[in-house]
DNA sequence: AAAGAAAACTTAATCGATTTAGTCGCTTAA
DNA sequence: TTAAGCGACTAAATCGATTAAGTTTTCTTT
């Protein structure tokens, strides 16, 4: 085993004091280039790296981003990962990942273990409990401290920092215009409670396709589960209900396993999609792409979101203090994937 | 914006020294009950936290683990982050993710970046042009720096660090004589190449379960696909061509995709799953859950596995040099999930 | 030849903590 | 009376880097 090299150890073995070391590294002109030369060769024979502790500790600047997020066993969340590590990555930046796994403490505490010089700033999706608790304490905390804050998809209010949100009432309305275009007049909507704002934002955009092709809403074709992460045997009875009793010929769900669950209902039923009812979901996953039928689908562009955060992070970290502080919201565009699961577009 | 408070300027603040204050934060008895008792009335006040970089430079150990992975937009080694993550929490490590992209070069980088003392040691598992390149310097010289490493899943031998691994060989052929059991005897096995070791495993598990029931193995009932992360068209052609031209009774795959297909193949051709064909496939993901129908899948217990790895590798951080070095080999069992693509197994 | 300037280094402070090795005043024992 | 002992602190070294300030040597220049 071998120690690392440090400066110290160079200059001890060179008989040269650190500092002589370190400006030879960095190419400053006070050293000759005899020395320079030697000390550099050196130091490339033996491979030597800078200290990244060190580092930080001296220019009081970590160069990495702390990611919060409710979990990661999820493919949205995944592919916003995804994009932030590459954006993180082109830019010299490291990221560091913590789960809530949907609970306000453990929200805090990470935030706390982070705050205290390992992240240099944030970007995160808020716990579904501190979205109930409404205590932001945390947060405002972190940013007093001068370190910028990044939310995206489970965003809140009131809190001094820039947001990145999918358009997901023009996503649902997307989808749903698709639909209507396609023949369908009677489509229903499962959705969740109005608390989530997902949920809430896409049963807008819902309602919306329906106002603009001028279709009255009904309030027996919206269905609102209370949990929108996963499916409950609950939640599957409900869908069940849901399609059998009502005479459907589309249905919108926001997000894919409601959809899953509804294709299955639609097809014990003895119904064909997308002829006698079609079928479109938000999020674009695995579970859309290899469903039998396979589902038309709403993009969220996970990775193009991740991206759009962890730029806007950087560019806080790299450029403090621009002017006064503005904080802005982006809007990540949603597109449609057309798949099996609707019929073509009637064109006239 | 206000500032985060050090020991310096609660020093200053209260007229002691640095050192008064570290040691009455820690509970020295050198210092007396009332300046202690000052001191962290006003630390507490305050909400003083020691600066984490500072402590990762003093006592050389940063209780962060790197983990470096060839994707993440991939629910197994998402679950398996979801352990690791768990277990470095619940001893209070950070992790720190990177991803390969399954490129050498990324890989290469990504470790030094982290091994110049921003993490105390690596969870990894290999990227593919890595094992095809078989150049394992980067984690040679980590290791020779004294820093643990444990691989998981993507395993290559020769290189001094404990492994996790999935027991492949063992779960395909418990998924192979579930079929059997259940009644299969013309039994084809959808896997890839065999210089993915997994692939050979589970080929050579699905091989075993054939002699233990006294079937003979048919060379052509073996389809080796060239990529086994994806599903290329060409791939999916002879998947198709696989399943038409053998009169099969029984389908294994080797991931979820390759089953999905499977899957989709055998309805166009009017069969029935699983009365006809039975299909069992390695990884226990989304779309085993909820494909119709679902997929009876050999579950490989990611979390599990992440668990394990970070347990080890803390236990290496934690009892550094314990007698000689020693590397372990751990297998993470693989469990049979019944579901509705197999037939119930026939007791006499 | 002496002063001033430039070249090439070294010293020391700093980041924020910990810890060993002092220091200072006061009590106590010989 | 005086050294030893103790309680309660402070100074300084250390981790590994950077950098402003200081020092030494050599080279110009008048």
């Amino acid at each position: 085993m071998k120690r690392k090299l440090t400066l110290k150890s160079i200059a001890k073995e060179l008989g040269v004091s650190i500092s002589t070391v370190s400006k030879a590294l960095r190419d400053s002109p006070e050293i000759s280039e005899e020395t320079r030369e030697k000390i550099k060769a050196y130091a490339k024979l033996y491979n030597y790296k800078p200290n990244n502790i060190a580092l930080s500790l001296k220019n009081r600047k970590t160069n990495t981003i702390g990611v919060i997020i409710p979990q990661i066993v999820h493919h949205f969340f995944t592919t916003v990962i995804y994009g932030i590590e590459q954006e993180a990555r082109e830019n010299n930046y490291n990221v560091i990942i913590c789960l809530s796994n949907n609970a306000f403490d453990k929200e805090v505490l990470n935030m706390e273990l982070l705050a205290n010089g390992s992240t240099d700033g944030f970007i995160l999706s808020v716990s579904k409990e501190t979205m109930m608790k409404e205590d932001y304490h945390h947060l405002n905390e972190v940013i007093d401290q001068g370190m910028p804050v990044v939310m995206f998809d489970r965003v809140v209010e009131g809190i001094q920092c820039d947001r990145v949100l999918i358009d997901d009432k023009a996503g649902a309305k997307k989808g749903v215009s698709h639909m209507i275009r396609s023949g369908c007049r009677k489509i229903g909507i499962i959705t969740s409670e109005d608390y989530v704002s997902v949920g809430r934002l896409r049963t807008e955009g819902y309602l919306d396709a329906l106002d603009d092709f001028g279709i009255k809403a009904d309030d027996n074709l919206i269905l609102k589960l209370d949990n929108i992460d996963d499916l409950s045997d609950k939640s599957k009875k409900r869908i069940e209900d849901f399609i059998t009793n009502n005479d459907l010929d589309g249905v919108f769900t926001v997000n894919e396993l409601f959809a899953v669950h509804a294709s299955r209902v639609i097809n014990a039923l003895g119904k064909k999609i997308p002829d006698d009812i079609s079928l479109v979901c938000f999020t674009d996953g695995q579970l859309s792409e290899h469903a039998v039928p396979s589902l038309t689908a709403v993009s969220q562009h996970g990775e193009e979101m991740g991206r759009k955060a962890a730029s806007i992070l950087i560019n806080k970290l790299e450029n403090p203090e621009e002017e006064e502080e503005e904080y802005t919201t982006a809007f990540i565009e949603t597109s449609l994937v057309e798949r099996e699961s609707t019929k073509e577009v009637i064109r006239r």
